[in-house]
DNA sequence: ATCGTCCTGACAGTGACTTCCACTTTCCAC
DNA sequence: GTGGAAAGTGGAAGTCACTGTCAGGACGAT
């Protein structure tokens, strides 16, 4: 609890007309949560994420351990949790549109990326160190690769100019998404030297190639 | 403990000409996992992994909790555990020589699956069905396809005739392993009726088309 | 201010997993 | 065979993630 760095710099609803001004719970709720979320990586960080309890950073945080469990359900979410998915899965139907799932990908990790990975890649490192070399947080972070992998098939697979069924779209998406993953991985070995997005790109691009020998040739 | 079909056919040590007899202690060992195995997906499969407690399972199979833990470490690897990862393991070297990594791994999976997967597909199905729809087991899943492709990776980059580096190989093998996982799941969701081999090379196949199109061109 | 709604903290419980120890079984000379 | 070393087994005690419940307090509309 040495620094509380927290205040976001613009609130939400001041930034979005549309969006209604939050209530004083919702503020409460969101505070709360990015303040838990730091101190837990904080104690995580520090003393290894298996000697950090529930209870420790819940007490660090100033709440009880059943708030924690509420807001985040499971001690790894106190690790994965964020937007990014989300906002990857917004853009994610009108990048496929033309049939071509590797290139959608690549387009929209070039658009998501740039506005979130650029800025603070120091704190994504150490956050990322957690995440991989954890085995706990690790499998969790497939799970939710995989579920990612299986909303966006579902979107490739219900795309109009789309020519895959579901079978072959979850095929497709599960093999773009886990080489995002390797690449996140490679990224990470690499101290962080080199940029995400570009490296990730690299590893789509690498996929590609390798799978190209001996592919049927292009559709 | 309704029926004890454990007995294995023919006795390892007596099928493979070279290998030392198994003393008794190796012996009972297997039995013993096997048992604890076989016992443990009885109760999953009629209960549900997650009312399954590991004392039920233990006290079903004649040990002690602590004996199950020792043998599997988790619950989970009551599951997941089976020597099949080592037979495509053991295959892999000779199998990428030429540089194609997804050429090899069809190779490989004709290879180690068409004498693994065929026999018993009712178990193997009813095996898979926890596997998927038990988001823990699920979870360890795919930390073990992860430690595959990472093992892979290194197997392909340290191939002669390869013109991959680490990170490229880890990209493209876990590219390859995840895309088997969804070929099972595509198996599993259809209720098993077609071949799983078939599938996956299906899927490969798939993934090397749509990875294709906008690829730099065969090497 | 007030009443219904939502949220929080406290408590009790379950079960996976670990560690440790006394005891038994298997192995291996001899 | 037999005795001692080595390996394995069961049991007990403990930690901690996670769940469910419930009374009291904070919030939001009126």
């Amino acid at each position: 609890m040495s620094q509380e760095p927290n205040q976001p710099a613009v609130e939400l609803a001041d930034a979005v007309p549309g969006a209604p001004r939050m209530g004083l719970r919702e503020r409460k709720r969101a505070a709360t949560m990015r303040r838990l979320q730091h101190v837990a990586l904080e104690q995580f960080e520090e003393h290894g994420f298996d000697k950090v309890t529930i209870e420790h950073v819940a007490a660090h945080a100033d709440v009880s351990p059943s708030t924690v469990y509420r807001y985040f359900g499971t001690k790894e979410a106190l690790v994965l949790k964020d937007e990014y998915d989300d906002q990857l899965l917004a853009v994610a139907p009108m990048l496929i549109a033309d049939g071509d799932v590797f290139g959608g990908f690549e387009k929209g990790l070039r658009l998501v990326g740039d506005s979130h990975l650029g800025l603070d890649s120091g704190l994504t490192l150490r956050r990322t160190r957690v995440w991989l070399e954890t085995p706990s947080v690790r499998a969790a972070g497939f799970l939710q690769a995989d579920q990612m992998a299986h909303d966006l098939a579902r979107i490739v697979a219900e795309s109009p100019g789309n020519d895959l069924d579901d079978e072959q779209a979850l095929s497709v998406c599960t093999a773009a998404v886990m080489t995002v993953f390797a690449a996140i991985e490679n990224w990470y070995r690499g101290a962080g030297g080199r940029d995400v997005v570009e490296m990730t790109l690299a590893s789509l691009r690498t996929v590609r190639d390798a799978a190209a020998r001996g592919a049927s040739g292009p559709a």
